[in-house]
DNA sequence: GACCGATTCAAACAACTGTTTTAAACTTCC
DNA sequence: GGAAGTTTAAAACAGTTGTTTGAATCGGTC
């Protein structure tokens, strides 16, 4: 059993085995990963890890809820609220994402820690969605309901979302795949430029037909979810400008 | 080393293996899933994977080849080239790779093995690459470059079939968080197929905005942030050029 | 029946895993 | 300086991993 460290040297080792951690678990998972890796590269001893975190469970969830850093997440969200387009607030949310991925400076592994996480979930999986990705969905959500006229808990709506989530999801996942099929595209900074560009054009256009889309569907009447919308009026004007 | 298998009851054991070595590699991915574990769902001996496959990379990439489904790529593939519109390529392509997800009656997991491999990659995946997924990115890059009027080469091209593939494996990465964030969507039959519509809708009009932009950088040659321009549900070709 | 190659089996192997132990080194306060 | 407590270090532990071994078994042929 662990015991509880307080000396000022000890929260340096800390710190460097949960900045290793972040690189090793991103690269290969929580299983994959092996403690005496992690310590290597954060030049402690492989008992570290046991005596600081406990076991190496113990050591994950730490990073795992480190990777969730809400700071990232908030800064996003706050400049997506203050954006004045639904353009600017694609933009944002597309780039942010991106300087998540690539941020040489601070937590580049973090997103991948918790795609890792969403494609081989653990139970941890539950705290990090209800505390970072809900909010999250929840404000795409909001904006892309506003964009197409529905109620942001609809189908119509959560479609769009998805579409675009995966849009961006997918630079993470087919990494390997891409490197093989487009050796050219290497995900530098000028060239996430250009597919967050992109992403935010095709996401736009598709957003307007979906519009389309749902207005024929109101009167078609298939079977939806018994939830009774009427918000026509509040949210029809594109791009609802909000401070 | 191993030797070569002749006989039918080795036939019948190495049929024993692959099946339940897709579903263990399915559900822990390549490096979780360990040997014992695949045998004893087999019903065979420990050593039985290294006599029939030579190790276990080697039943692994067995099992990634034929997760890859190639009958029914293939059959995709034929299914695009006797189409007559892109909508109708695009829906085969979409509603194709759901059934590979969905597929009740055969196996379920093996586009799951797939996105895994992707996420975590391993040498089989050069393999699965050259055979399996390049000829079918061709094709994706052929149709939506005939469609958008650029080459299947293309940046531009190239990007529209990574929104399109996203947007589908998304379905399949995200299939953990989505049940918590959207419990009421199972992705039954029915909802795939509303999924699918709504994919095949959504690249439809991306790939319009990609025409009108790719258009347009031929002459313009502004570099800047796209900012809160004026945007028409259907029309916005104006994100700025870069270089 | 006896031979022979192909296949299966139980057992063991060497390497690696997370974890624990034990002692040394260090900090802090008297 | 010395005692107490905290942190690190090397080594060993018990368990699991993929793989190999060598004998036993099977199926067919002479």
């Amino acid at each position: 059993m662990p015991r509880r460290p307080k000396n000022e040297d000890s929260d340096a080792t800390r710190a460097k085995l949960l900045e290793a951690a972040s690189l090793v678990f991103a690269e290969l998972g929580f299983r994959a990963a092996t403690v005496r890796e992690i310590c290597a590269r954060a030049g402690t001893n492989v008992a570290s890890v046991n005596y600081h975190f406990g076991d190496k469970l113990g050591l994950y969830t730490e990073v795992l809820k480190d990777s969730s850093a809400p700071e990232v997440q908030n800064r996003i969200r706050s400049a997506i609220s203050g954006a004045s387009s639904t353009e600017e607030q694609l933009s944002i949310f597309v780039r942010g994402m991106f300087d998540k991925i690539l941020g040489s400076n601070r937590p580049a592994h973090r997103l991948k820690i918790m795609l890792q996480e969403m494609a081989n979930p653990t139970p941890a999986l539950a705290i990090v969605v209800d505390e970072v990705i809900r909010p999250q969905y929840n404000q795409l959500c909001k904006v892309i309901s506003l964009e197409i006229g529905m109620s942001p808990k609809s189908t119509a709506t959560r479609l769009c979302v998805h579409s675009l989530i995966g849009q961006v999801a997918h630079y993470m996942h087919a990494r390997a795949v891409m490197s093989q099929l487009w050796p050219q595209f290497q995900m530098d900074a000028e060239q996430a430029d250009e597919v967050a560009r992109h992403i935010v054009r095709f996401t736009l256009a598709g957003l307007a037909s979906a519009k389309f889309a749902s207005e024929d569907k109101k009167k078609v009447t298939r079977h939806e979810r018994p939830t009774n919308y009427r918000q026509s009026a509040e949210g029809q004007g594109k791009s609802a400008g909000k401070t």
